[in-house]
DNA sequence: ATGAGTGCAAATGCTTTGCATCCTG
DNA sequence: CAGGATGCAAAGCATTTGCACTCAT
């Protein structure tokens, strides 16, 4: 359950970039920085909001660019769980998710907790090699979907209650 | 893991859309009649190329709405499982998703078939409350990545193999 | 020096909205 | 016959693309 400290993902996210030949530029560098030590899967606006006073140059294509080729060499991932902006999460091991259905708003939940049961995984292949042939199975995830706090307290202020 | 016939749950949503207070304008019939009786989870886009031919006059924004409306009143659930278009699900039962990575198909799959276990559930809702104190869980749901069979021939066709 | 990457702007795709008109309840 | 629903077009976001230029390798 321990998490790495952001140094050790930041490093480890620049070597995959190294890895995958792709070009270590100061945008990249600063967007890798940005992404691997935020836990809050940041849309791409996000990260060009955050990062855009240090580098007022940058355009919003390149966000959208590295983040794009950040996810074509596996080192992060591009999630659509709910509508609106895509969110990217730099945690490449299996885990789950809560989302909020009011703000869109995803926090992790690591696989493990009581949750993982190798025979539920098994059987699940087998339902749904039933009701889709052929389909080759890559992941399986968990959505906890709901209200987070911070709506909850909006939706009562909003409603005077 | 029987499925009620289409005619039943046609009339499942017309009886809803009375309930809700809603219209019954002949676009209206005519979209629930399409989503209602079609278990492939249609884009609005795809709603709405299907009834063109049979109501010329239609707007592209009478689909939206309507959609917005039967998901407002529950009848139907407005999913963002993966980039590009929302997809709607009549199925208002609780199930899980097989999802193609590629063409972002969804197929249902029944909760049950092995994968339920209430204690699990439990443990669930105790990791959730851990990782985002306060947050209202309403739903889980499990989601099955991968590419299927279509995806699968057309990707080996496509590198030449 | 070579080509991947950048910045800019324009294009594309999905969804929402404003408003006049229509028609269901 | 009142207010919700429709149709049309335009606006609003999210994302992608074309192209000339720059810079990491």
């Amino acid at each position: 359950m321990k998490r790495p400290p952001t140094s050790e993902r930041v490093e480890k996210m620049l070597a995959g970039v190294r890895a995958a030949r792709l070009k270590l530029t100061p945008q990249r560098m600063a967007i890798v920085k940005e992404l691997a030590s935020d836990e809050t899967h940041p849309t791409a606006q996000e990260i060009f909001d955050r990062l855009r006073p240090g580098l007022p140059t940058m355009s919003f294509a390149t966000v959208y660019n590295t983040l794009g080729a950040l996810t074509d060499a596996r080192l992060c991932a591009s999630m659509s769980l709910s509508p609106g902006s895509a969110r990217f999460d730099p945690n490449m091991t299996p885990h789950h998710h809560v989302v909020c259905d009011v703000c869109g708003a995803v926090r992790d939940m690591p696989s493990g907790a009581g949750l993982s049961d190798p025979s539920h995984e098994t059987s699940a292949a087998r339902a749904v090699a039933q009701v889709s042939p052929g389909f080759d199975l890559r992941s399986v995830e968990r959505i906890f979907r709901g209200v987070c706090a911070a709506c909850h307290r909006g939706a009562r202020r909003a409603r005077g209650s």
